[in-house]
RNA sequence: GGGGGCGUAGUUCAGUUGGUUAGAACGCCGGCCUGUCACGCCGGAGGUCGCGGGUUCGAGUCCCGUCGCUCCCGCCA
C-alpha cells in the first residue's frame, strides 16, 4: 500500500470505483455515534471520509479516536455521493471515499488556536507557526511567493541575465544602514558585516565583463522592523553593462508584467508612466505616492507672501489639500490630531459648506489668497504651512489618511517611475553633503561638473518603482569614472586617503576599464505581500521576525556563552552573572 | 529615542456609572446519535482580567509605572 494515491483535493467523478489511498489531515471529524464523516485536508483540497461501522469495523474503532490536525491513511473506494449527500460547495463534495482500512500515522495535541478562526494573534501564529502554515491563506501566500520567484528567474533567464552568487559576509558599508556584523574565531577583534546588498560586487561583474547579473539576494540590514520591513530580505538584484537608463527600466517591467501573467491577472500597460522626484514631493508630498487617487497638494506660497495672517506670513512654505467633502468640527478636530502626528502644529481650514465659509482663518485672508483657495461648495481646504519637507509631510500624510478614509482609491494596480532625484543632500548631523541613495549613483549627463561644484543642484540618474504608494525598489545607472567617483567622495567631505582605505578595491577596479553600467533592486517580499493584497511582509515569508526583531518560535536572538564568546575575543559591557 | 492603538478562559470577543459568584461562541473532556459536511443534542472542566504599585468600603473598570504585540515618526547607502 503506498503512502497515497491521489492528493485530497483530486477525487471527481471520473475516479469513482477506483481503490485510493489518501494521506492527509484530519480538518473536521463528524461523529455520528455510528457513521462517522472525517475531512482530511492536505494542501490541494479536502475529501470526505466515511467510516461505516458495518463495512469496516476496525476501521470504526480507529474513527472515534481522530481529534483535529490527526496525520491520516485512509484506503477504500471512491464511491459517488447520492444525489441528496452531494455537497456543493465542496470541489470534490460529489464523491466520497467510502473507508476500508484507516490508520492513525501521527497525533496532535489540542490545538493552541484554531485553524479556521480569523484574527489570531500574530506572535501565537507565528510561536506555532507550522500550524499557520496549514491554513489556506498561508499555503496560498507560499505558493504565490513561490509562483513570483520562478517568474522572475524565467524572465531574467529569458533576457540573458546569468545568476551569480555573491558574498554574505563582506565589509561594512559605511553609512548605509547599520551593519549586522559577525566575529571571526580565526581573526578576534575582527567582523564581517552581513551584505546589505551586492551592490559594489555587481558593479565587479559588470567590470569583469559578466554583462548581465541577476541574484535573488537574501540581504540584512540592521535597522527597525515594520510592515514592509525585516532584518532580512530578498532583493531581485540584477546589473547591465553598456546600457542607459531606459535600459534597466525596461528589465524591470518586463520582470513585473512577466509576473503578472504568471499568476494569470492582467498586467499593467507598458510603459509605466514616469513622476520627476520634484513633480512628486509638490504634488503628493512623497517620493513614493500613491497614484490611485488625485487629491494633489496645491503650492500658495507666492499669494500668501506677506498675509495677514501670521503663520501664513511666516512660513518659508504654504501648500494647500482640496477635499472633495465637508468635516464637522468634530472631524477636523480629529484630522488635526493626525496632521500632528506628521509634525504639524495645527491644522489651518476652509469649510466650503453651501455659500457658507465656515473657518478660523478666513477673516485674515486676503481676496487673492482666497481667490486661489476657492473651491465648490461640499469641499474643504486643508493647510499645511511651515519649511518645505514638514509641508509635504505634513500634507502627504493628510492625502493618504483622507485617501484611505475617503476610499478614493480606484481598483487599478498602478505601478510608476519617480526619476530625476537630487545626487545629493545636507546631513543635517553633520552639515555636510551626503548622497540621497548611495555613493555610486552617477548624476545625469551634463550634471558632472555639479558634483564638485554644486552638489546641491546635481541631479541623479537614480529611480524608483512604486506600486499603489508603496516602494518596490530603486535603481540607478553608476558612476563608471573613477575621477567622478573620487568626486563624490570629495564632496562628501571624504578624504581620498579615507575613500582609498574604504574603497580601494572599487576605485582601482573603476580605473581598469569600467564599462557604463546600471542596474536595480527590487524587494521580493514587499512584492508578493501586495501580489497577495497582504496588509504586512511577514504574512509572505515563512518565518518572520515581530517588530521588536525577535523570533517567537525559536526564541531568537539568544544570549552566547562564555566560553563562546571568549573564543571571539569578545567581552559584554554589562557582565553580569548569568 | 518619540507618538498612537491593543492586552479578560486554549482561541475570538462581551463586560453598563467602580458594586454580589467575570460571561458568550468556538475549541477541549464525558455521554447520546447511521448521511453529516461549521452535524446535532445533553453534561462538564477551564480565569493571577499581561505584570507591579496606588486611590477606594469595594478595581477587569480609575491613576501611576512596567512588559509584550502592533502601526507610525526618527532610521532604512
Amino acid at each position: 500500500m503506498s503512502w497515497r494515491d491521489v492528493m485530497c483535493g483530486d477525487p471527481r467523478p471520473e475516479h469513482v470505483g477506483q481503490t485510493l489511498t489518501l494521506g492527509g489531515w484530519a480538518d473536521t471529524r463528524r461523529d455520528h455515534g455510528g457513521l462517522v464523516f472525517v475531512d482530511l485536508r492536505d494542501h490541494t483540497g479536502v475529501t470526505q471520509l466515511v467510516i461505516n461501522p458495518e463495512r469496516a469495523p476496525a476501521a470504526a474503532e480507529v474513527a472515534k479516536e481522530i481529534r483535529n490536525e490527526f496525520v491520516l491513511r485512509a484506503r477504500g473506494d471512491v464511491v459517488a455521493r447520492a444525489p441528496e449527500t452531494v455537497n456543493v460547495a465542496m470541489p470534490t463534495g460529489e464523491v466520497e471515499l467510502q473507508v476500508a482500512e484507516l490508520e492513525i500515522v501521527s497525533r496532535s495535541t489540542p490545538l493552541p488556536f484554531q485553524l479556521d478562526e480569523e484574527g489570531v494573534d500574530e506572535t501565537l501564529r507565528l510561536r506555532y507557526r507550522w500550524l499557520d502554515l496549514r491554513t489556506p491563506r498561508m499555503q496560498r501566500n507560499m505558493r504565490l511567493s513561490h509562483s513570483v520567484i520562478s517568474s522572475i528567474r524565467r524572465t531574467m533567464d529569458g533576457l540573458g541575465f546569468i545568476d551569480v552568487w555573491t558574498p554574505s559576509m563582506t565589509r561594512g558599508t559605511p553609512e548605509g544602514a547599520r551593519d549586522f556584523l559577525v566575529p571571526v574565531r580565526l581573526q578576534p577583534g575582527r567582523f564581517f558585516a552581513l551584505a546589505q546588498s551586492p551592490q559594489i560586487f555587481k558593479q565587479l561583474c559588470m567590470i569583469g565583463g559578466l554583462d548581465r547579473y541577476y541574484q535573488i539576494a537574501t540581504c540584512w540590514r540592521d535597522e527597525d522592523l515594520r510592515a514592509d520591513r525585516q532584518f532580512e530580505f530578498r532583493q531581485l538584484d540584477l546589473e547591465l553593462a553598456f546600457v542607459e537608463r531606459e535600459d534597466v527600466l525596461a528589465v524591470l517591467e518586463q520582470v513585473v508584467v512577466d509576473a503578472f501573467a504568471a499568476l494569470g491577472r492582467d498586467a499593467p500597460a507598458r510603459p509605466f508612466p514616469r513622476l520627476t522626484y520634484g513633480d512628486a514631493l509638490l504634488r503628493y508630498g512623497t517620493d513614493k505616492p500613491d497614484l490611485r487617487f488625485g487629491l494633489e497638494i496645491q503650492d500658495a506660497t507666492q499669494v500668501t507672501r506677506g498675509s495677514e495672517f501670521g503663520v501664513f506670513a511666516g512660513a518659508d512654505t504654504v501648500r494647500f489639500l482640496t477635499v472633495p467633502r465637508v468635516f464637522s468640527r468634530a472631524e477636523l478636530q480629529r484630522l488635526e490630531e493626525i496632521a500632528k502626528e506628521w509634525g504639524a502644529k495645527g491644522l489651518a481650514y476652509l469649510v466650503y459648506d453651501g455659500d457658507e465659509v465656515r473657518s478660523p482663518i478666513a477673516k485674515f485672508l486676503s481676496e487673492a489668497e482666497l481667490d486661489v483657495f476657492r473651491a465648490e461648495p461640499g469641499s474643504t481646504v486643508l493647510f499645511g504651512a511651515g519649511d518645505e519637507g514638514a509641508v509635504a509631510r505634513v500634507l502627504g500624510g493628510m492625502r493618504i489618511h483622507l485617501g484611505r478614509e475617503l476610499e478614493l482609491a480606484s481598483d487599478e494596480e498602478l505601478f510608476h517611475w519617480v526619476v530625476d532625484f537630487p545626487l545629493f543632500e545636507i546631513d543635517d548631523e553633520t552639515g555636510n553633503w551626503t548622497f540621497l541613495h548611495h555613493p555610486f549613483t552617477a548624476p545625469i549627463p551634463g550634471h558632472e561638473d555639479r558634483v564638485a561644484g554644486d552638489p546641491g543642484n546635481a541631479l541623479s540618474q537614480h529611480y524608483d518603482l512604486i506600486w499603489n504608494g508603496w516602494e518596490l525598489g530603486s535603481g540607478s545607472i553608476r558612476i563608471h569614472s573613477a575621477e567622478t567617483q573620487q568626486d563624490v567622495f570629495r564632496t562628501m567631505g571624504m578624504s581620498d586617503e579615507e575613500a582609498r582605505g574604504k574603497f580601494a578595491f572599487l576605485l582601482d577596479a573603476l580605473a581598469m576599464g569600467a564599462p557604463p553600467h546600471g542596474g536595480f533592486a527590487m524587494g521580493i517580499e514587499r512584492f508578493v505581500a501586495l501580489m497577495a493584497d497582504e496588509p504586512n511582509i511577514r504574512q509572505v515569508v515563512a518565518f518572520p521576525k515581530v517588530s521588536s526583531g525577535s523570533d517567537p518560535l525559536t526564541g531568537a536572538p539568544a544570549p552566547a556563552g562564555t566560553a563562546q564568546l571568549h573564543e571571539l575575543g569578545i567581552r559584554l559591557l554589562d557582565e553580569e552573572p548569568a
